[in-house]
DNA sequence: AGTGCCTGCATTGTACACAATCGCTTGGAT
DNA sequence: ATCCAAGCGATTGTGTACAATGCAGGCACT
C-alpha cells in the first residue's frame, strides 16, 4: 500500500464545483466523506495520513481541518489531533432548536426575495436528490438534502444567515447519518417540492407551516442507534488513489 | 530591524505563556484593536508586520487572521492580504436582522435557564460597562456592551447560538464604531439592567419586549439610513482601498 | 502624449524541518 | 500482582526557506 495521489486532481467530482484551490478540494472531500458516513464519528483524522492521501502538505490539511472544526463536523483536540465529531443527544437538540429558528426566518425571507431562477435551481436540486435516493445512494442523498436547505438560505439573501445555516446543515447531516433509523425515508423530497410551491405562490404562512412540519418530520425520524463505518483513511479515500510513486510510509501507523 | 515591539500590555502573565495561548493573545489583541477603532476599517493587516509586532511567526498571525475573517471582522483577499472589514450599509442591515432573530431566541432561553450566578455576572458586566463610559473610554465601552450580549447568550445554554452570536456581536460592534453618530449614548446600560430584572423575574414577554426595544434603540442611533448614497467616490469604494495614509501605528516601520 | 507591455519588487502561499507534547509501554519497587 | 515513574514513539505545534502571485513603475511603441 504505497499509494499516493501525486498531482492534485482538479475537478474530480461532478455536481459540486469548487474553486480550484487545493484548500477547497481537500475540504470538500473530507466534508463529503464525513456526511456520507464513509468516515464514522470518532474517527481520528491524522494530518500526515491525509496529506499523503491528497498529495499536499500538512499545512493544507491543517487549514481544512480548522474550517471543518469551525463548522462543527470535526473536533480539534489540542496536541491530540482531529476526530470526526460525534454530536451528543443534547448537542443535537440544541442544533435542532437553532435550525428551527433559522429555517423559519429563511423561509419568510425566501418568500419575499426568491427569484424565478432560484426556484428553478431548487427544483433541479430536488430531482437530483430524488435520483440519489432512488438509486440507493443514501449518503449522497443526505448531503443533497442539506444542500437544498443551504440553497434556500441563499435565496433569503442574508449573508450571516447563510453562513450559520451552512454550519447547522452540516451538523444536522452528521446527526442524521449518526442517529437515523436505517431504511426510513430521509428528507423527503415531496416536502421539499411542496415547500417550493408555497414559496413560488408567495404564501408565507403556508411555506412556514410546511417548513416547520418538515423539521418535525426530520427529528421524529431520529433514534439513538448507532452504527459504524470504516475508520481506515486509505480505504475511505480509495477512489482517489492511484497506484503510483514512491514507497513512502503510506503504511498505516 | 528585529526590533520586536512590546505592545503586549494586556498580557496578564509574564513571559511567553506557551502551549496554545499565543493564538488567543494575538487574536484578542487584533480583535480589540479593531473593535476599539484603533485600527480603522480598510486598514491592511500585513502578516509580516504583525508578526514582528507580536514577536511570533507568520504562522500564528495567519491563524488569528483566519479566525477573524471567519467572524467577519477581517476580510481575507486571496494573494492580497487581509484588511479590516468595513461593512456596507446593506451588510449592516442583514446583520441586524439576524441579530434581532437571535436575541429574541436567546432572551427566551435565558429566561428559562439563567442561573442566579449568571445573573450576578451579568450585573457585574453592566457596572463595568458603565464605568468605561463614565470615564470616556468609548472603545472599551462598545466592546463591553458586546460582551454583555455574549454573556447573555451563554446563559441561553445553546452552543450554536453562542457561536453565531459571537460573530454577530463582533460585526455589530464594528458597525457601531463605524456608523454611530458621535456623542450619543451607545448600548445604554440602563436597558441592560432592566433586561436583567425581567429575566430574573422570569417574565418572558417583558424581557423579549425590552430586548426588541433595545435593538431598536441601537440601530436608531446609526446613520445607516438612506443618506449613505454618498457622492464621495473614496467613501463609496472605501471597502476596496488599502488604507495607506492611516497607517498610524500598524503599518510601516 | 497616451497606452500597453514587461520587468522588478513586495507580499502571500506552500512545503518542510525541527521542537514540544501526549499517550503508551516498560521496568522496578512495594 | 499492582501501581507508579520514567523512557520512548508517534503526532502535533511552530518557525522558516522557498516558490508563486499580484502590483507598481519604467520603457517602448503608436
Amino acid at each position: 500500500m504505497n499509494e499516493q495521489l501525486q498531482p492534485l486532481k482538479k475537478q474530480p467530482r461532478a455536481g459540486k464545483s469548487r474553486s480550484g484551490t487545493q484548500d477547497d478540494v481537500v475540504y470538500a472531500h473530507i466534508f463529503d466523506a464525513i456526511l456520507e458516513q464513509r468516515l464514522a464519528p470518532g474517527t481520528k483524522l491524522s494530518e500526515e495520513a491525509l496529506g499523503e492521501i491528497f498529495g499536499v502538505s500538512r499545512t493544507i490539511i491543517r487549514r481544512a481541518l480548522s474550517r471543518l472544526a469551525h463548522e462543527g463536523v470535526v473536533l480539534l483536540r489540542p496536541n491530540r489531533g482531529a476526530v470526526v465529531a460525534s454530536p451528543s443527544v443534547e448537542e443535537a437538540r440544541q442544533i435542532f432548536f437553532a435550525r428551527r429558528m433559522v429555517e423559519r426566518a429563511i423561509t419568510e425571507l425566501a418568500v419575499e426575495h426568491a427569484t424565478a431562477e432560484q426556484l428553478a435551481e431548487l427544483r433541479q436540486m430536488v430531482s437530483e436528490e430524488q435520483a440519489c435516493f432512488s438509486r440507493g445512494d443514501r449518503g449522497a442523498g443526505i448531503r443533497l438534502s442539506g444542500e437544498f436547505h443551504l440553497k434556500l438560505a441563499e435565496a433569503a439573501k442574508n449573508a450571516p444567515l447563510i453562513s450559520f445555516q451552512r454550519s447547522l446543515v452540516s451538523q444536522t447531516s452528521l446527526i442524521i447519518a449518526q442517529y437515523e433509523s436505517s431504511g426510513r425515508q430521509h428528507c423527503s423530497y415531496d416536502e421539499h417540492n411542496e415547500l417550493i410551491d408555497a414559496i413560488e405562490a408567495r404564501d408565507k404562512d403556508k411555506a412556514v407551516t410546511l417548513m416547520m412540519h418538515h423539521m418535525d418530520h426530520i427529528d421524529s425520524k431520529l433514534n439513538l442507534d448507532e452504527d459504524s463505518a470504516s475508520d481506515d483513511l486509505h480505504a475511505v479515500f480509495s477512489h482517489l488513489l492511484q497506484t503510483k510513486k514512491k514507497a513512502g510510509r503510506a503504511a498505516t501507523r
